[in-house]
DNA sequence: TTGAGAATGATATAACCTAACTTTTTTAAT
DNA sequence: ATTAAAAAAGTTAGGTTATATCATTCTCAA
């Protein structure tokens, strides 16, 4: 499948989740999530800003793409990185099974993300330590420091 | 032992650490940690500036205090929790143990966080998704998006 | 077709963080 | 004690990230 059915696929796939849960992907939003889907990077509200601008040929203001980048991570269509403070759609979208909790692998250098499964029994683990402390979770997102292999290796 | 001495301890047991290290707790960085550490929930760089104020009565720059911060995070007295942008004083700074890894739990409500540890073999685990993926893992410190006990009980 | 609610626009500003240069303080060698 | 080097802290300015608030436009269903 190449890259541009791969986009259209998940853009439809996008579509049909929303259709079913009662919300709206708009052409804005449409277009948003197709511009982070495309990015092989994590991009920053502002960044996505400039590619939106460059891409659409039409500006947008940084309110209304925190409003949209709101309204995506409430789809569970784009994830919020808060290592890096940057924004990147969800690897799984066009999947069938049920979306396991995601574990995050950001490169500290070139913002390069690789979204990875954990292991239910994994989970369950942080699960339990979490109640032993009398607390509840929410969220359990996992985002981990790292280094991609090339830029691992300029290091060297 | 009463939160003044324990207090004491730490700030104590932060200061030999300084030295073996080579390193310098001065004046200013000792206050800083001292409020951290005396502060039931994380706080943010301003914050702390105003509890710096407010406590010994002089204004500290935000230059300043994120300088501060960065020492001693390197120093691993303190951690910067990226979910909330905010820092807390290591849990464990006068624990006899090697420091595990950490995992924090945050509450989204009250900010109160918990510092609890991970056994290693669940860290391997997560290292070996890492390795999978040809990333390379620089810190591992989790950070899990909560509900104190009391703050849970409230939203019910 | 019209009214309610959703989405977006516009403006302003808050909150978070860092670069770069200056001054002060500390340390260690003379 | 003196002084040069290094470390810490001060100062100024500005960049990035995020949100509050009110106005306008769009969409859908009654």
């Amino acid at each position: 499948m190449g890259s541009t059915e791969k986009l259209e696929q998940v853009i439809a796939d996008a579509q049909r989740q929303c259709q079913s849960r009662g919300s709206r992907l708009t052409t804005k939003r449409k277009q948003v999530l197709s511009a982070l889907v495309q990015s092989q990077k994590a991009l920053s509200a502002y960044e996505l800003i400039d590619v939106y601008k460059a891409q659409f040929d039409d500006s947008m203001p940084p309110m209304s793409m925190y409003r949209i980048l709101d309204f995506l991570q409430s789809e569970h269509l784009v994830h919020k990185l808060n290592l890096a403070n940057k924004f990147v759609a969800c690897a799984h979208i066009s999947c069938d099974h049920a979306h396991g909790v995601p574990q995050f692998l950001i490169c500290g250098d070139c913002n390069n993300v690789q979204e990875v499964h954990i292991k239910p029994e994994l989970i369950d683990e942080l699960r339990d330590n979490v109640k032993a402390a009398n607390f509840y979770l929410i969220s359990p997102q996992l985002e981990m420091n790292c280094l991609c292999e090339s830029c691992f290796e300029q290091a060297q």
